[in-house]
DNA sequence: TCTTGTTGACTTGTATGGAAGAATGCAAGA
DNA sequence: TCTTGCATTCTTCCATACAAGTCAACAAGA
């Protein structure tokens, strides 16, 4: 199953050019169009691109330093399996991080924060019927809405790079997760911010994030060749 | 004050060159070998240490991506200032995470895991008294332990790889922080995890690592041009 | 049949030349 | 004195050539 998702890949030549190459590559991996175990090689894509080696080259280190592609010197290049490993304790550490955002929020109880947040809420449920892709764009949103009014902005940029791992699993899963209830539980969350009961908000932000791995299992039985190292006993922590 | 920690600056001509040159540059940076404001330029820096260009460049975008310096196209590279907030918040999520962590051991309360940290707080004890900088190593391996032990080590790898900023006033504050303290610190997280009591295990982590940024106003005033965005207020979050 | 050695076609790593943008100094002119 | 324009000299960016490691196919020999 190739997901036909849009891939912007064109490119302006006056721009820059390394940037860019980075921007497709990446986009096309993530969204599985270059899915694990795919050979790149420096040669072939400069001649794709019809550019030289050398901004090809500076996009392997950073997609390598990723974790979206290994390279093997001398040997190949290759799109990485999505790690099951790194997916889970991405997720733990973005659990861990967000719980306590959530924490500063409830306690701060910022009547400005939580009036944005319920017009976002608005917006996902009206998205939710429609289009599913804008539906990612507007969690990401909300999410980062709240790591910002904790004045976290850094702290999330942290959290961003470590999801691309879980942003590959997002789009292998694509109209798989239950829309309605998830933005269910943001509004719980919210309601428990402006109510400013802490423990709870905490509880119901762990509780939401924990659900973003709960159909892995089923995704891994369907796309069994995109995963490394599976074990369902890692699942629970 | 330049510090003078030894820096390994030999390499080895057959092995690969690139990862060389960045463990080289990179130690220099993190050591303050290589203030912030440093102009480093590629031609020069091939000349120094007798490579091409190619391998300065490669180590320069990794550098860049972990924000040590900052490459202003067509104009120049300069070594960053250590940022306020990002320090700030690398201390945030790393407490959010290691917290978890915490919970997760005392929870299970493992006789063999309490009985290697107790080991280590024995060394602890004893390099406390003679090199501050064995015990910075000490104190990583102790950290480190836990991390393993919870089997999160994908998780403290990514903790890590957020600390190169708080390593650099690691460094700055060599010998000003209060060893004796931070082993007994580290001594209650142990025996709280071994009497299995979850909330007070996560809160002795926690108030531990907010110390980390204690003496932090007055490694500021000490070092100002190594500094950006210094803002007081942020010290509590 | 199996092993071994050679050859050649790949791969990425390194070196180097030149292009284009940006900063600096200085001279010419108002 | 101040401004403007130009030449010089930096910088990083991109292209390309070569070096060296690796692998696969295949032929020669036991």
């Amino acid at each position: 199953m190739v997901h036909q998702l849009f891939i912007d890949d064109r490119f302006d030549r006056d721009a820059a050019i390394t940037p860019q190459i980075y921007r497709i590559l990446r986009e096309r991996i993530i969204k599985n169009n270059l899915p694990p175990g795919t050979k790149l090689s420096e040669p072939e894509l400069a001649r794709q691109y019809e550019v030289s080696r050398q901004p090809i080259r500076e996009t392997f280190i950073k997609l390598a330093e990723e974790g979206l592609i290994i390279v093997r010197p001398q040997r190949k290049t290759l799109v990485t399996k999505i790690d099951f490993k790194t997916v889970m304790q991405s997720r733990f550490v973005r659990e861990a991080v967000e719980a306590d955002i959530v924490a500063l929020l409830a306690e701060a109880g910022d009547g400005d924060v939580v009036r944005e947040l319920r017009d976002q809420l608005q917006n996902q449920r009206k998205v939710a019927q429609s289009s599913r892709f804008d539906f990612i764009n507007e969690d990401l949103k909300f999410h980062r809405t709240l790591a910002e009014a904790a004045g976290k902005e850094i702290a999330w940029k942290f959290i961003e790079s470590l999801n691309s791992q879980m942003d590959r699993v997002r789009f292998l899963s694509l109209g798989q997760f239950p829309v309605d209830q998830l933005v269910e539980e943001h509004t719980r969350v919210v309601d428990y911010i402006e109510q400013q009961k802490v423990p709870e908000a905490v509880a119901a932000m762990r509780t939401h994030l924990q659900r973003l791995i709960g159909d892995l299992p089923q995704i891994v039985r369907e796309h069994e060749d995109f995963f490394d190292r599976f074990d369902p006993d890692l699942i629970d922590t």
